[in-house]
Order: structure tokens, then sequence, then C-alpha cells
DNA sequence: ATATATATACTCATTTTGACTATATATAAC
DNA sequence: GTTATATATAGTCAAAATGAGTATATATAT
């Protein structure tokens, strides 16, 4: 039988919501010091090998990796994906091994306690910066993205109606608004167009390019595109939110967090009689006191709206002028 | 490093609808007659190692190991999930090794030519009889299910209250109504219940119940559950359908393979208006002949819509009464 | 006292949905 | 060829949900 020479990986993508961006938790490992000099060692999600002698099942392990390599103890995970193309990870030039990556996600409140040692919490847009459209459309798209994109297209005849197809679908160049559910494919276009730093190590980066956004070790772009594309889709079917807010929260606090995952604004009147008309939460009968203009009642997760209707999310309401 | 002692699987859940049903491709496998007799040796799915030589991608991986299989070339493809408890395989026990497996699922149309020699299709619901709602209520529910859940919320007096909530969420027992996209929910449940024969090999099972729906190797029920789940899900934002159709179809074809999918009858003038109301398909002028009263426009799929509308799925205009 | 910030209530036209009725056009049976 | 039966397709109508507002209430900062 095979197997002599794979490993399974564990990456956990942990999103929490702070100071109104979505961000993940990013570590500097050492395992990377050998294939990297050490002073830009890039930023990594926490990862760890799998251990069948150790762990019981693939979520523990990643738990206790976790656990292991920033203090953090998960509360709600779960599987996103399994990366196994071949050159995915340098070290598999190494020593003609294979890694095979499962990626996780997570979610865990905002003022969660862990060990800074290593661990840092950075923006999500900071790596995906054309996701963010709270303050309008970024400027990043017309002055850069697009006519990178458009020069990509252009670049093979034969694929042309294939490509610009793909780019309209996933940027909404077109008749279409803008799909905020639609991650992933936008960042595999950009790694297919060659406009990300990660895509030179395939050699589809031409010299001069820098590449947009910030940059992730290995494949972990991908792996965080995964899980905001997750993210974005699910909480409008499921109680996800609730696990990034505290356990009673004012409306504001609640739409700013949606906003946040969702890269959009919302309009406020809609969103509050979405989330209250569905009885997705409830009044405590105490208010918020920390506020700036009229106090705001507080609110928290009606749990038993998960039996009541059958796809309890919260719903975009989305507002036209930012 | 560790990795000496891990296997990689590929599952391949391949469905098309045929017959007015969903259904499911398996073999007979030889690898597993060493851990059974040949007499009584399970139905199985499609699967073979990962071989990192030989597979480029996880996903080419599969799609070699069906085709050597089953003769058949796959179109669609997705990855679902990966499966990595222990003792989830025998053939663990036996070598101390580990085996992840990496499941997915693949769409083919009805008339997808295969070698028969060791294929052979399989109505899904022989595998999850109380997934289909079609003729109503499955009497199945009342007459086995519903008792022996009662039973196990009964048997735990501590976990009382929690696993009766899992069971009204999973199977819509009060207020809620069937939510289609719960098998995986529903199909857990029975297992941790131990009313499904799998749970024996955890001894869950009581010796004399027999469990409820038939039986596959391995954990590939949790598979076809997990595969079930998603295409009922992801068909109401994204065209899967026209994987399984024709390329052109009259819009009670369509309906029919909707229904078989999702398990409840449609109501049929409101399917009709969304499909055409969305510009999901278009007419192409010609009618059918086959059918049995007055003659059915033909219709197909239009490709436009994937970039025109931001969830291109058919919706579920669900019938009451049977 | 006034400007500013936020919360919350309420309105109203439009769209979507659920549940029907009505009518058209085939084939099968007599 | 008439009738029963099966299917297709058009249209109706009330209820619910949505999009885009306006109006008003109640805080803090200056």
């Amino acid at each position: 039988m095979a197997g002599l020479d794979i490993n399974i990986g564990l990456n956990a993508v942990i999103m929490a919501v702070t100071e109104g961006a979505p961000r993940v938790l990013t570590v500097h490992k050492d395992v990377l010091s050998e294939y990297a000099p050490a002073e830009d060692r890039p930023t990594a999600l926490p990862f760890g090998p799998f251990e069948p002698n150790r762990h019981r099942t693939l979520e523990l392990g990643l738990r206790e990796w976790v656990e292991e390599q920033t203090g953090l103890s998960l509360g709600y995970v779960e599987q996103l994906y399994t990366f196994g193309d071949r050159n995915r990870d340098p070290r598999e030039r190494a020593d003609g091994s294979r890694v095979v990556s499962i990626g996780y996600l997570a979610l865990v409140r905002e003022n969660s306690p862990f060990r800074t040692k290593d661990a840092e919490w950075v923006n999500c847009y900071d790596f995906l910066p054309w996701e963010d459209w709270r303050k309008g459309r970024p400027p990043l798209l017309d002055q850069f993205i697009f006519p990178a994109l458009d020069r990509w297209i252009m670049a093979e005849p034969e694929e042309k109606a294939q490509r610009a197809e793909r780019a309209s679908i996933a940027f909404a160049t077109s008749y279409s608004r803008w799909d905020v559910e639609r991650v992933l494919d936008r960042y595999e276009l950009l790694y297919e167009a060659g406009l990300v730093v990660e895509a030179k190590r395939d050699d589809m980066l031409k010299r001069n390019e820098v590449g947009v956004g910030r940059s992730f070790a290995l494949d972990h772009r991908r792996m965080l595109a995964t899980a905001l594309a997750r993210v974005r889709g699910k909480i409008k079917y499921r109680p996800l939110v609730f696990e990034l807010l505290a356990p009673t929260f004012t409306l504001l606090k609640l739409q700013n967090v949606v906003e946040a995952l969702s890269g959009v604004g919302l309009h406020k009147q809609n969103f509050r009689r979405l989330v209250t008309n569905n009885r997705l939460v409830e009044q405590t009968g105490n208010m918020d006191t920390e506020s700036r203009g009229r106090p705001a009642a507080l609110f928290q997760f009606r749990r038993d709206a998960v039996r009541e209707r059958s796809q309890p999310g919260v719903g975009l309401p989305v507002r036209q002028s930012p």
C-alpha cells in the first residue's frame, strides 16, 4: 500500500470581529524558518501535522495545535476544505513528500483570551482588500485590478471569451451587481491572472508586478478566502454571527458585525425589521449605557429560532448609498 | 515527522436521476473482501487510495479511480468533506494505520455510459428511506423512527433535554416543518441513537434491532447523506440540476428531477413561474413528442442567468397535499 | 440651548409568494 | 368520433416580504 510519504496538515482560519473589522489570527511559525529567511518569514495560519496516534479525530487535532500555538481554546469549529494539489508546499520539494492540508474555520468572540507570544490578529481585508465595500467601491478595483484583468483576458486570444465570462461573473463587471459570496472565485481568478504574489511561486507573476493585497504563507490566503466565502454565505441561513458576539448586544452591534463580515453596508431600519420580525433575537430588558446617542436596548440570540425557522440567519438588506 | 501510517482514501458519491429517483453508483469491491465474507460483502462507493506520485491533484486521483472502477468519465465534481475519525475503517485495526477519506460529489446525466461489471445504480432512498416525502410523510417515521428516538431520548435522563431538542430540530417533531436540507443531521442522530446498522460496529445497536434503511460499507452511508444534503441545499442557488438533465428538457422533467433530489412534491404552476420569470431557462422552439397529454415545449438552461443573477438556482415551492 | 448622534416607529409602493381557476391540446378507450 | 384522461400553459388574487423612505424620541458634547 501507498501512504509512505503523505503528511496531513491541519490549518485553522480563526476569525473574530474587532474594531469594526473581521480579523484572522496569525502566527510566525518556526516550521517555516527552514524555507524562508527569518527576516521576511511570512505571516501564517496556525497549523500543525495530523498525528494519528495522538489525535482521535481531525478536529481534535486541530484544537490541540491551536491551543498549543496560541493558547486559544476554540468554541465553534467547522471543516472548510482539503487542499492537496502538488507543489502547494515548498516542503514537498525538499524531501519528495506530499502535504495534504485540511482547512478549518473557527469563530471566537472578540475578547477571547490568548497568548500573544507569536500570535496576532490581522484585518482580513489586508489580505483581500477588494472585498470591503462598506465605504463604497474600493478604488483598487478600477485603479489596478480591472486594467490588469483586462490585460490578462486579452493576453490569450483563444481563451478570451471564457476568461471574460469568468471575470464578469466573479467581479460583476457588467449588468450584475457585486455578489459578496464569490470571495473564492475572485481570489482564484486573481491567482490565475498572476495578480497576487503567491502566484509567483508558479512563475505566473511578471517580475515587476507587486501583486495586490498582503500576502500569506503557502496557500493560506486561499484558505482565508475559502473561510470568508463560507461565512458570508452561511451567515444568511445559520446563526453564525452569535458566535462572534457577546451574549448580549445592541442591534447596531449585530448589524456592524454582519457588515464587517459581508463587506457591505446594510439598511438599518430594514435590518432591524428582519431580525426582530423573524424573532431571531429577543430583548433582555436591559439597556446599553456605553453609547453616544439615545441608549439602545440590549438583545440576545433566541435559541428557539433554530427550531421554529428552517433557515435561521440574518439576511443582508443592502444599503445603496455609502 | 509523522505520516508513516496515514493513508488517504478518495471516495465518490456519483449521482444521477433516473426513473424518478436519485441514484448513487455503487460497486462491490475486492478490497473489502479481506474484511468481510464474500457472500455478504457490502455495497460500497467507488474508492481508491490517493497516490501522491500518480495523482497531481486529489480530484484527478478521484477521477482516475472512478474511470478505472466503473468506466465512467466524470463531468461535474466537487469536494464534500474529509472524514478522519479513528476506527471508521476496519483496515485500521488490522495494521494499526490510519485512513483519512475525502468524499467527493459527482453529478452525471441519466444515460452516461459506464461498464456495468461491478458497478450498479441504487436508489438513494433505499439507504435513507425517511428522506422521501414525495408520496407524503413516510410511514416509517411514525412506525419505527419516532418511537425509537423517544426511547433514546428518555434513556439518558441527564441529556434528555438536549437530545429532545436535537431530534426536534432534525426531524421537525414539533411546530417547525420538515427541512429537506437537514439530511446529515438526521443520519447522525439515527447513528447516535443506534438505529442504523453501521452503529453496531461501535456497539451501539442492541442485538435484536435491525436498523432502518439499507446499509453501506464503512461510513459510506454518511458520505451519501453528506452528498444529498449538499445537493438539496445547493440546488437552490447554483444551477446544479442541469448537470443531471439532457441539454434539452420539458419543465415537467426539470421539476421531476428537482423533486427526486429534494424529496418533496412541488407546486407545478409556481415552479414554472419561478424558473421562467427568473429566466433560468429558455425555450428552444421545439416541442416534446414523447409525452402523454398536450405536447410540452422543450427548454434549455440559459447560461447567461449565472451572470445576471447572483443566486441562480431553482427554488422549492413546496406543494402541500400529496 | 443647540448641534449631533443614535434608536425606534411607521409608511407606502413594489415584488414575490402561495394557492387557486380556467383553458388548451394531446393520446387512449369506447 | 366522442369521451375520458393526461398534461401544458395562462391568468387571478390575497398575503407576505422587501426596498426605500419619513418621522420622532432620547441621549451626549459643546
